[in-house]
DNA sequence: ATTCGTTTACGAAGAGATTCGTACAACAAT
DNA sequence: ATTGTTGTACGAATCTCTTCGTAAACGAAT
């Protein structure tokens, strides 16, 4: 399996793509300027290579070209998540879920579905 | 609060010294020499990169340096984490814990842990 | 057709991370 | 004292990321 490890600009980009889909370069680089400041060569540029490292695809049929991811959030999270677990915690991973759920205050129905998911777990386990 | 932004082969220093409390650069360089190739001087001179950065403490009063981890696992976790959330999770602490227990298998005593955390969340909400 | 705004392409500069060769200091063993 | 070992210090080379200036392509509006 391919290894992903986008930079931190490159996961900015990226979860903007995941959020909305498709998107010209000025469509993402509006989205980041809300939080950021950068040129639009720069977020151009940044996503040109990212293409060429073949974490987004892109559409260049028409003359703007569309660009969308070309990692799934899930593989990414999944990757990330156990290389920190690994070099973080310790390798445990209920470690990291505790210091997750003390920072980040998370709604009631978040919590909820945690504990479903432990109770099918349990349920899992017992046979 | 000071931002604590480790790269990746600072971060496997880092937790070599969480693990085994002050070590020399022998120490952490043969700890490394298990997972990862590299020369002896290259891990010299990360260590002494981190100390300038204020990663870490050393004791040079005898001949062999003796380091420490200047930053704490906790505050590093803390921040890696949040960050995390924001970039990678769209900002659900819930999403990430979902996703830790699902890729790697805890232990019993672990999950148990959770659920006592959970527990304690709601009766304290519950006023 | 010329002009204007938008977009992509190219390349270079700067910053930071990483690697390691070489030199020098300290110490131990012969 | 000489030699060998082990350590630190220094600096250079390389690599990657990040940023942006400049140029060229394209389409729309005049």
């Amino acid at each position: 399996m391919k290894n992903i490890k986008p930079t931190e600009s490159e996961l900015e980009i990226l979860s903007i793509l995941w959020e909305r889909g498709a998107c010209t370069v000025r469509d993402v680089h509006d989205a980041l300027s809300a939080t950021k400041e950068a040129g639009y060569t720069t977020t151009l540029k940044l996503m040109q290579i990212m293409h060429e490292k073949g974490l987004l695809q892109r559409d260049a049929s028409s003359k703007t070209h569309i660009y969308t991811a070309a990692v799934s959030q899930e593989k990414t999270q999944e990757q990330l998540l156990n290389k920190m677990i690994d070099t973080v915690f310790g390798g445990s991973a209920s470690r990291l879920v505790l210091q997750a759920l003390g920072n980040h205050r998370s709604s009631n129905e978040e919590l909820d579905k945690i504990r479903e998911y432990l109770a099918e777990m349990e349920k899992n386990q017992k046979r």
